[in-house]
DNA sequence: ACTGGTTTCTTCGCAGTGCGAACGAAGTTT
DNA sequence: AAACTTCGTTCGCACTGCGAAGAAACCAGT
């Protein structure tokens, strides 16, 4: 691996290299293609395309799959992905909890564990607790860590691109001195990517949710903190320092309440889990002692309580003022909110486009679609996952060579 | 030019113009460097080096020049790269003039002309505007239409990836069917790149101004309108809509006054120059009946005037807010402030960054430089020039082809 | 059923590219 | 002056993609 101005420079082996990833991510986004057509779109020649996909299929990642119509003569053989050919890891650091997930190469769930674990101050636990859900899902499926690609891994803070396995002293003090990339390497013998959670939101949604096809698409994640990721150009967008989207931070209402981050108005004062609920509660409290949850919020807005929907009408309307930033700023073509109060869907988007509306400029607007997240709980670790399946699909000798004796 | 999904194949001949650019980057950038030391940094063969270098200097972009310093052995020879072998047109379309540069390979400036010019509600003249300067920079240096590479041109106005030579009809609605990049193609017979002006600023920038060696750059243009272009990893980043930097329309101060946009408190209401010259009028008028330029705001300031150092202040302060939102949102390695009134240097410095400070995350500002352009008054139009280089520089191909015989 | 045309995929020789070893050229050091 | 180092070139080799030719498989019309 090498590091820095990297000398992008190709030889017949790298040429080949090259060509043969082209072909693997032609195959897996169309998921079934004949030889011929793989030659016509990529403008190959038909020999050799035929000879990358033997070499593909002889490495286990593509096999064919029966014929397919004809076009006036001979019936094409399709080729197919295999996406059980290799699994991989995706493992989500929240706040109170870590979900492990066994992916295929298709984003797909096979296995998947959570625990309650305080990860802020806890490294150590923290650490043991993802070690035994990741050998409880390989041991789940009898998954042979030699089939397995690699470990995502989403943390709760930024990532410096420098030095992917740190979190930030800042945010997560107690893990000052950690490094989870190395931790978890040399535990698993396995690749290990890390980044920030809200970036390995927008990178499930780019992969599996709104996003699909697109290049450029802004995620949120509304939850206890606010964080976005930005995907340009398909991949995460980390900034210089890795806190690109940290847009939780961003002062809405100068007049607002103090941040723990020591600014004022921060938008996660305002519409953080934490604000909805004190909100909640002043507005639905008196039903019962105990403070509502962000659940009680969503289902009773959905029944058509108006103390709910007010709340998530001034959701709406703070979050509109970032979004409407951003807009501008960055003009993404897709704004996703994911969330567990994004799950109110309509109720949430109208007022925030409204509220956008007012703010943006037209043009800004005109070629952004915004929507919530249609993914489900599981969707940060399903990202992570992703991580490590967009740098195998680029990459091809991430994938574990099996130099396949005849094992069928 | 194939569109869309472009399937970047490599055969024999894409191998040897994928070295051959990275080589010819090399040279470029360290502007003197010997074979062999080329072949260490790329690890390419003494051997292929020595032929890609020869088709090089066939080609006339690069040629010897003399002797370098022995390692303890032979004396290498270094290659150097041939800043005259090309000129570039740049043009900036402003928003009452036209200014066309004549530049080297280099970035300098070889000859220019200016005219005063209604750009937003004359299509006809200003084309005829830039035909006119641009035969006349041409004519000046005796320099053939062969030898030219291109024309780039900077439009005030987001101009959209798909169809680069319109400019926007919301913002310029005069230029409604006119195509400035058919236009002049067709009248120079030259390649013609169109963008942003702000963007062109930034391009700018990160190849000859405050961003030099980087990759992550953004750059604010302070003038009549307030504009902003990000460059990512090295390149332009537009957006889905070509409208991504619209920092203008920001809104910070939800009290503020009405904008022509129809939004209210936008950024450029309260610090494009018209409101700082009404400003100065408030605070300085009495002075003189005619109303004070940004010229006189930003001498007076030099000078000590305390109204004008207000103004300054008061500038630094509302920017900073949308500073701190685009730090937290996009974390750039560096920040640029252009434009006349960014000149005062740390007269505004010193208070944006002091409001940066309270509203943006000390993460996001830790990798994050603030500083002021050091360009002069021609930088968009070598910015637009810049832009043809850009893609020279990766697309060999686009420096015309002269079949050398034997022409020194 | 048969024939001609079409499409798919493979085979095989060719051309272009980068590599590595060997070599000569040019300097430095002892 | 001799030994060593570095630079750049030459030449045969291995690998890659290409193109022509051909075999296989299929469709449509008679």
């Amino acid at each position: 691996m090498k590091v820095g101005t990297a000398a992008l420079t190709v030889d017949a082996a790298g040429m080949r290299a090259q060509n043969s990833s082209l072909l693997l991510n032609m195959i897996w986004r169309e998921r079934q293609i004949s030889r011929a057509e793989i030659a016509r779109r990529t403008e190959l020649s038909p020999s050799t395309v035929s000879a990358i996909v033997a070499d593909l299929e002889h490495s286990g990642l593509v096999r064919s799959i029966g014929a397919g119509v004809s076009r006036g003569g001979r019936r094409p053989t399709l080729i197919g992905f295999r996406d059980d050919a290799f699994s991989i890891i995706g493992v989500e650091m929240g706040a109170t909890h870590v979900t492990v997930v066994l992916t295929d190469l298709r984003g797909r769930v096979r296995t998947h564990r959570t625990a309650a674990q305080q990860v802020r101050n806890d490294p150590e636990g923290t650490l043991k607790t993802v070690r035994t859900l990741v050998q409880e899902c390989l041991d789940a499926e009898r998954v042979p860590r030699r089939s397995v690609v690699g470990l995502g891994v989403a943390a709760p803070s930024p990532v410096h691109p420098s030095a992917p396995g740190k979190l930030s002293p800042l945010i997560l003090p107690a893990w000052r001195g950690y490094d989870v990339r190395e931790a978890l390497n040399t535990t698993f013998d396995l690749p290990v990517f890390v980044d920030n959670d809200a970036n390995l939101g927008a990178l499930a949604e780019c992969y599996w949710g709104a996003g699909i096809g697109g290049e450029d698409l802004t995620y949120i994640k509304l939850a206890t903190g606010i964080g976005s990721g930005h995907i340009i150009h398909g991949d995460v967008y980390r900034g210089a320092g890795g806190t690109a989207g940290e847009i939780g931070h961003i002062a809405v209402d100068s007049a607002g309440p103090p941040c723990l981050c020591g600014l004022r108005g921060c938008l996660v004062t305002l519409i953080g889990s934490g604000a909805l609920v004190e909100r909640a509660r002043e507005l639905m409290g008196t039903k019962g002692r105990k403070a509502p949850t962000v659940r009680e919020i969503v289902e009773g807005a959905r029944a058509g309580d108006p103390a709910a929907r007010q709340i998530i009408d001034g959701l709406g309307q703070y979050l509109g003022v970032a979004v409407a930033g951003l807009l501008n700023l960055l003009n993404p073509a897709i704004v996703v909110l994911g969330g567990e109060i994004s799950s109110v869907g309509d109720l949430l988007l109208d007022p925030l486009r409204a509220s956008v509306r007012k703010r943006a400029l037209s043009t800004s607007m005109a070629e952004t679609r915004i929507v919530t997240s249609a993914l489900g709980d599981k969707s940060i670790a399903v990202g992570a996952a992703t991580l490590v399946l967009q740098a195998a699909l680029r990459d091809r000798t991430l994938f574990p060579l099996q130099h396949v004796g005849k094992s069928a």
